[in-house]
This record gives C-alpha cells, sequence and structure tokens, in this order.
DNA sequence: CCAAATTGGGTAAACGTTTACCCCTTCCTT
DNA sequence: AAGGAAGGGGTAAACGTTTACCCAATTTGG
C-alpha cells in the first residue's frame, strides 16, 4: 500500500499534525523535526492524496474545462493558451471533449461538477440544447463562456465579435471587387455560427449588396466546405466570392475548387475564421478573420478569478475585436 | 452551502446509510423510502461529492491522459478514439497537455497521481527525458503508453509500427522511380522520431538507395517542414523524393515547394505520417502512412485493463503495422 | 524578575461518503 | 410451532488530510 502521511509521522517520531505541517509548509516547524519529516517522506515515497486533502479543505485546485470537439484545431489553440495563463497560479487544468454532443456534455459538466472542481471554462456545443448542462452547475462554481454562449443564460462570456469579424470578411471581398458574395458556415446551432451568419446578413445589407446568393448551412468541417462547393457549382452562378464561418470549411472549399479547376483567388475569392495553423499553409494561403487566443484566455482566467474572489460579481460578457488577416485567397496584401 | 447527503438523509427520515443505499443502488431499500429519499434529493438538489466517495472507495473511476501537444492534430483523433472506448465503462478521461515539455510533463503526472486517478495514458514527450516522470508514477497505478515510448521502461505500449510505416513510404517512393530520397523529421528526441530515422535507413540500405542525402532533423511542425524545404532547395541537388516524419512537416514542405514552383509530384514526391484531417486536403493531397486510431485506443484500453485486473501481468508492447495512404503527392492511385 | 507574548509541539475533530456489522421483523421449512 | 434464513433498517468506523484548539516551554518587555 502508498504510503499515508500516518507512516511518515510515526517513521519520523512526530505527530500527523508536525508532519502535515512540514510536508506543506503551512506553518514553521523545528528544522531537526522537519529534516526527519522530510527524511521519512522520501524513504517512503510518500505522495500526498489530493482526494483527502480536496475533502478537507473544500477545494481541488483544479479547473476544469470542456470543449465540444477537441478534433477542431481552434479548441486546442484555446486550451494552450488557457493553460499557459493558469501555469503558476498553482491550479491545474483538466480538459474534456463533448463529442458534439449535448448529452456528452451534459454529462462531462456532471463529472466535473461532482469531482468539486474550483471553476468551469466551457465553450457550450449549443446555444440553446446546451443551456440544461449549464443550468446544472450549480452556483457556487464559477463558470465562464469562451467562443460559444448560451443564449439567455447568466454566465460570464468572453469572446470575439463574431459580428465584426464576418463584416470584416465582407468588406474585404467586397473592397476587392467582389459583389455577388455566398456564405458558407455550420448550421445556426452554436452562438458562434448564430452570431456569423447574422453578421454576414447585416453587412450584405449595409453594404447594399445582393442578398440573393447562397447561404449554406451545414457543420464547421471541411467536409461540408467540400459538398458546399459542389453545391455553388452546381447551382450554376458562382459567386464572386465564398465567405466562410471557418477555417476548416474554407480549407474544404478550397480544396473542391482546386479540383474542379475554379482558380482562387482569379475567380472566386475565399475567406476563413479563426486562423487555424493550417490557414496559412492552404492553397492559396487563406485570408481569415484571426481569433486573438491570448487575449482570449487572459480575459477568461480574470473574468473566472472575478468570480472565485466574489461570486456575486455582476455577470460579465466580453467581446474583443478580432482583426484580419490578408493572404493569397483574396488576392494577398496591398 | 451545498446539500450534503446527511441532509438528505435527514429531510427524507432516514439514516444516512439508507440514504446512500438509494442513491447508489447499493444495497434494497423499501420502495418507501427510497421515494422519500429521492424527493429530498430532488427537493435539496444533491449532488454526490465525488471527492469524499473516493476517498472512501478508494478509487476515482478517472484516467488521466497525458499529451506533448494538443496543437498537434494527430494527438487530439488519438484522444477522442480513447475517449469513445471509455464511453460506457463508467469511467471519465482527464486530458492534460505537456507542452512539449518534459517538466511540465512531470508536473501532470504529479497532479494526476496526486488526484488518484485509476490509470494513466501517457505519451511520452522524450525517449528518454521523460523517464524521471514516468518513474515518478507508483507501481500501484497503472500506465499505458500510447504512440511512443520511454526507452528501456518497463511499462506497456501500443504504437503503430513506425520502422515498418516509413518503410511503406520509402518503398512507393522507390516504386514510382525514385532514387535519391531525402528525409525530413523531428529531432531524436522523441521514440516516433527515433524509430522513423531508423526506419528510414533500414529501407534506403535494404532498397540499395544512396544514402548520401539529407536527414534533416527539426521539429514536427510545419514551420519546420517550410525550413526544410528551403533547405533542400537551396543544396543544389533536389531529391527525387521527400519523406517526412509526419503530416505536418509535409505540409509545411508542400506548402514551400509551390511557393516555389517546384511541382509535387512531377519534380518531387513527398510522403507523410499520420494522416491527420488536413492531409486530404493538401495541395497536392498528401501520400501518407495512416495510423489506426481506433484500434490503438482500443488496444489501449484493453491493456490498461488488463493491467487493472492484474497488476502483475507482464509488460506487454503492441506495435500495429500501419498502411499506405497513395494520394496525389507521390502520383495518386494506380 | 514577573507577566505576557511567542514559539513549537500534540490531540482530535471535521470534510462527505460508503459499508461492515448489528439488530429486529417477517417469512419459510420441516 | 420452532428454528433458520432472508429482508431491510440503523450505527458508527473508516478513507487521508488539515487545522482549530490546547498546552508547555521559552523568549520578550518593562
Amino acid at each position: 500500500m502508498t504510503a499515508t502521511i500516518r507512516d511518515v509521522a510515526q517513521r519520523a517520531g512526530v505527530s500527523v499534525a508536525t508532519a502535515s505541517r512540514v510536508l506543506t509548509g503551512s506553518r514553521k516547524v523545528s528544522p531537526i523535526l522537519a529534516e526527519r519529516v522530510n527524511e521519512a517522506a522520501a524513504a517512503l515515497d510518500y505522495r500526498h492524496n489530493a482526494v483527502a486533502r480536496a475533502l478537507r479543505r473544500g477545494h481541488t485546485n483544479t479547473v476544469g474545462m470542456i470543449v465540444p470537439e477537441i478534433g477542431n484545431p481552434f479548441f486546442p489553440a484555446i486550451v494552450e493558451a488557457v493553460e499557459r495563463r493558469l501555469q503558476g497560479t498553482g491550479r491545474d487544468l483538466f480538459l474534456c471533449d463533448a463529442q458534439q454532443d449535448v448529452a456528452i456534455e451534459r454529462h462531462r459538466v456532471h463529472a466535473l461538477i461532482a469531482r468539486q472542481v474550483d471553476g468551469l471554462i466551457i465553450v457550450p456545443v449549443s446555444a440553446t440544447a446546451s443551456r440544461a448542462a449549464l443550468a446544472d452547475i450549480p452556483g457556487s462554481v464559477p463558470v465562464v463562456q469562451v467562443d460559444r454562449f448560451v443564449e439567455e443564460f447568466a454566465a460570464d462570456w468572453v469572446g470575439v465579435d463574431d459580428e465584426l469579424g464576418i463584416g470584416l470578411a465582407v468588406e474585404h471581398v467586397a473592397s476587392r471587387g467582389a459583389h455577388t458574395i455566398a456564405f458558407v458556415s455550420a448550421a445556426l446551432e452554436s452562438s458562434s455560427a448564430l452570431q456569423r451568419h447574422e453578421g454576414f446578413e447585416r453587412a450584405i445589407a449595409r453594404l447594399g449588396l445582393p442578398s440573393d446568393f447562397p447561404r449554406l448551412l451545414g457543420t464547421y468541417r471541411a467536409e461540408w466546405g467540400r459538398a458546399a462547393a459542389i453545391e455553388l457549382l452546381h447551382s450554376g452562378a458562382l459567386p464572386d466570392a465564398v465567405v466562410c464561418g471557418n477555417d476548416e470549411i474554407a480549407v474544404g472549399v478550397l480544396g473542391e475548387f482546386r479540383r474542379r479547376q475554379v482558380h482562387v483567388p482569379d475567380r472566386v475569392l475565399v475567406t476563413g475564421f479563426d486562423d487555424i495553423r493550417f490557414a496559412a499553409l492552404a492553397d492559396p494561403p487563406l485570408t481569415t478573420v484571426r481569433q486573438p487566443h491570448e487575449q482570449l484566455a487572459a480575459e477568461c482566467i480574470r473574468l473566472l478569478d472575478a468570480r472565485l474572489a466574489d461570486p456575486q460579481t455582476p455577470v460579465q460578457r466580453t467581446a474583443i475585436a478580432p482583426t484580419l488577416v490578408i493572404r493569397e485567397s483574396t488576392g494577398g496584401a496591398s
């Protein structure tokens, strides 16, 4: 069996209180005894039991994070940034994947809550169907939503201003001469899909562009981009530009256009959203709306800590303005 | 304060034992009392405290997983497969990211061990420098290494046969007429880099191909692929084929070649390793060595459970044969 | 030099569960 | 009808820590 603090205390000839004190440094202990305790701990290969400690202390020094789908490269990027922020605060991040399924997402919430995480960071799968999961979080545990949010649910949120982001993309392709613009994105399930769609409609209206070109809504994946590209080609009238809801879709669109010899950007302009690692490596390199991961993560942890410090803090929603990164898929810089 | 089982018992007018029994279903309880307990639990919004439960029961129903870098899309793919396998076994997966740093990796191991995970799945950062981290895992907790392993360390492993995989790639490009072949991969730090390098050398020797073409070793990232491609171009004699240590590198190589108008596959053949999501979307679509995620995950859980059932089980290392996926970057099918 | 404060040690309660053990009914079995 | 088994309830110990509280010894201050 693995050694307990009791064993350590016994071997060192001190009380468990003393052992605990030297092991955690919670109070001063005479150097002689401290030395003995440390020796005993080393000799017994003692590891503290964080479960017992958490039970007694009432907190776990753990924050849980749930993302909709870890396979979507945007989320790992956010996770890495959050992890860096958490570094050095003495807390560990445990990551869970909801597999794009609100039932699994809810299960993850329960698992994390049961394990008494000190806080929860979540990118909700759905703007509406994730409400049940979020609602199961007791008021005593701080939650912050990142990137996506649940509608009409009172919890902190930090993300990019999706409407503005899509607006940048639309304005950019318009400035490059595009008049007819199609929109390929994910079904209006997640808040980001909703907001980006909204942003597209508004931008089109604002610029007085024709609004009878297709909005194709599927999933945030490249396969969907491919399929949508085919649909656009079959529909006859190819638009001047295709604004995509994220980079994966855009990469799929690019791939299909390439396969069918539709030249980008000469024949069609294409834009993405997120600026994932692969965007710059696509062919042609993808013009996209960059999400500032580090800022998002920083704000996320700030919100979490604020709520941790004072649970009564009013709910905050922080929208950060994204920036446009111009690459070859819309004709390149200049 | 959140309600405890004591509160539930009190409200239901039963003992905590009875409450616990109905809440966990561990023993039969009369329907009348069971009803009362359930009502009380619902009324108080009772959530069981998994920390207390784990302390008492001695296990957590949690398995921990540590990957070198969650931003490398190969790992999320493995994670997803593992998660699916774990589904329905009543255990939850907590994922941690080592950020390619053995010190952080070791910290993650400690964090997970302290929290009493029932098992640990790890993709070690380094074949040598990760030994310290692995050595810190007490013998009482089952560990299985996936994809990569620590040299001369007695712990289960499951992965793909890297040597064989690279062999497939080399043989394939050779069969397409490549005579001079360069190898672009990661520095010989991780076991996969070591094995793939070894596989390359052996295949070259076996086929009697010239061995004086460059081996460029950097990182498993696209930027390195770009840099290596530039190096190859500057070195004068461009090889007939470039075999890459993973898909990200290959995508970088492809990107740079495209930018410099070096045609793939007409001028150079390029292969990758892993078959990540983007491999098929690269330009041209990438010929690569496919890792069978589902099989890897299945074997991983099998190993973990075997060791859980009997800690004395002899150490097993399972190498699964990968398959070659032929795409345009080597001339396409047929 | 005495009172007060400080230091450094120990005892035991508490955190929230689960479950071994005990006890009282009730129901079979012969 | 007696004996035993089975069913269903409760009490309390245990899991491994941390820490409030207590106490003795020492130091400090006037």
